[in-house]
DNA sequence: ATTCTTTATGCAATGGATTGCACAATATAA
DNA sequence: TTATATTGTGCAATCCATTGCATAAAGAAT
């Protein structure tokens, strides 16, 4: 088990003192220009390197910051991993990574630990459940950059970085109505979340625009998965409303639907057009490919990670950035009945 | 700002000193029970926290292991980081997760700061461009647990976790056999990676167990993507072999083959059975569902965590582990022929 | 040659927790 | 009552790097 070097060792070495050593690492004009030379030829020697862990207590900066996700297994969080790091590696930051299970609880649990950690900032998707705040605020009360991805909660002097999710129901929405199609039935998840109400928005906007009217009994209620969207879809076949096209807030649902159409030999995109919204890896990947909405996670990531970045750049001042990120639709076979170029 | 609270502060709130609150804090039996009590109620009331830096600097273990991937957004890795998280967050280990992009000098690069920050163990899949290992001797030397998990290095003193992938290769084969197939192509992606180079073993066993004679012809090269998949389709329709079945050592590869075959109307599975590797979340999303083997990375993610557990609560003596988890066969719709109940 | 600047380095405290050793207080034995 | 255990605390060093302050050495000015 190799000893580590310190820069006591290297001190001793040149017979100068630790003082001396530290500054000459740290490059300070107080040193002579052959004291550093010696200093750094000896750490490459001795193979030297700080050990944060020191730093960290003189200091109390860490070089670290922790991300939170809800599931690191997703390809969304995952691509937002992607993106925090790909930004944050190259500046000399560790990113630490957790994932909250949407618990509460566990979202608290690792915001108490970020702190005896003392990262420098949290990035963070807000757990589904949290209902309580308090834990934010502890991280704001700490004077760290705090900013929310994709899911914020309102907290003070914290940032936040989303998708424009009204922009990507308008889109997703008007390129329906560019296809000719006038009866759209729009399924929502749950319409206590932020990002599915202003999907909904995005929708009832776009059929303002084109002068259709919104129909209440267009609207259906569904689960983000497969199953669920079968299910809509026999609900919608069975409806007396002249359906022709399902704009699905998830892909999922959008999968599960399509499934159920082509059972019920519904012709897809000719009779019923479908979109869906996230642009899953395997939308591309189906017999029928799945037009869909891109949320850019990695960039998103990016984007969050430059912020945190500025913050850390001013700190001093408090800096409150509210960024939305376009989203942007992916056409494929699912909807597009007229003759126009897909758009990957 | 709040400052935090140190063991200091308690002291001079009580009347005793740091010591004797360290020592409180930690159980010693050599605390009168009344200070014990003491001191608790008062760090509680201050909430007081360890300084991890501190405890790390002053200790040289940190809880803090480093997990090493090639890319967290690949549905397998950020299973198994799932499954190390999971087991060892209940025991007070933080997961510090970091992704080599498959590049040699990042995963080097990943070491030396794991190194750095006195992590108490890694646990790592080697990056595929990876060629010296002298990186993973650093970390031997340093007498800290390495374990290999999926793609290992030859390291002495290390231990591994892996898939049988000899087993995996065998048993989609013998499937492939018992719906009746006998000219079974065999399409493989780099024979120089072990994985690749067991599973193709595995697929020749099993021809030999069922008295098959291995043909060379019916061997295949491809990448793992879609478009080679499609191209090492049309290469084995316009052979001369009269193959009833294609083993692909890839979900996706299996993809570019299925949907190669469907555009040439050949049947799946009645004129040719497909079957993949690795269960990709997409395979059973597909119109026709996609046969694969699953290899269980949360399990895989698990069991690594377990051993590295292992090897800590026995330091002193060197354990190698060596595990083969079994993969398992989820048979769908594109080999089924024969009335069988899918293992869903 | 003497004093005043510069320039380069050393000294020592700091950050927070741990721990071997010394010692005080109390209890037990003789 | 005195000697000896036993038990509970305190002292101070340690882990490593940083940094304000003091000071030595060298050069410039008179």
């Amino acid at each position: 088990m190799k000893k580590k070097t310190t820069i006591y060792d290297i001190a001793t070495k040149l017979n100068i003192t630790a003082a001396t050593v530290s500054r000459a690492l740290n490059d300070s004009e107080l040193i002579s220009k052959k004291t550093k030379k010696m200093v750094l030829e000896a750490a490459d020697e001795l193979s030297y390197f700080k050990n944060r862990h020191a730093l960290a207590l003189k200091s109390g900066r860490t070089n670290q910051v922790g991300l939170v996700v809800p599931f690191i297994n997703r390809h969304f969080f995952s691509n937002i991993i992607m993106g925090v790091e790909e930004e944050l590696y190259p500046k000399g930051y560790q990113v630490m990574i957790f994932q909250s299970n949407e618990s509460e609880r566990k979202e608290k649990d690792i915001i108490e630990a970020l702190l005896q950690n003392q990262v420098d900032g949290v990035l963070i998707s807000v757990s589904k459940t949290t209902r309580f705040k308090d834990h934010f605020n502890k991280i704001i009360d700490n004077n760290l950059p705090l900013i929310f991805f994709d899911r914020k909660a309102d907290i003070e002097n914290s940032s936040c970085v989303e998708t424009d999710d009204v922009l990507g129901g308008k889109i997703a929405t008007q390129h329906l109505i560019d296809q000719r199609c006038s009866q759209i039935a729009y399924v929502t998840v749950d319409l206590n979340l932020n990002i599915y109400t202003n999907r909904f928005k995005g929708y009832r906007e776009s059929l303002k625009n084109n002068g259709i009217d919104f129909r209440e009994d267009l609207v259906f209620q569904a689960n983000s998965d497969i199953a669920s969207g079968r299910k809509v879809a026999r609900q919608i076949l069975s409806s007396d409303a002249n359906i022709d096209a399902i704009f699905c807030s998830s892909d999922y649902i959008a999968l599960g639907v399509m499934q159920e159409l082509k059972d019920q030999k519904v012709s897809i995109p000719d009779d019923v057009a479908v979109v869906g919204f996230s642009n899953e890896p395997f939308t591309e990947l189906l017999d029928l490919t799945l037009t869909s909405i891109e949320q850019s996670p990695y960039e998103m990531g990016k984007s969050a990670a430059r912020v945190f970045l500025d913050q850390m750049n001013s700190k001093n001042a408090i800096i409150e950035h509210a960024i939305k990120l376009k989203p942007r639709l992916y056409v494929r076979d699912s909807s597009l009945k007229i003759n126009q170029k897909p758009h990957k």
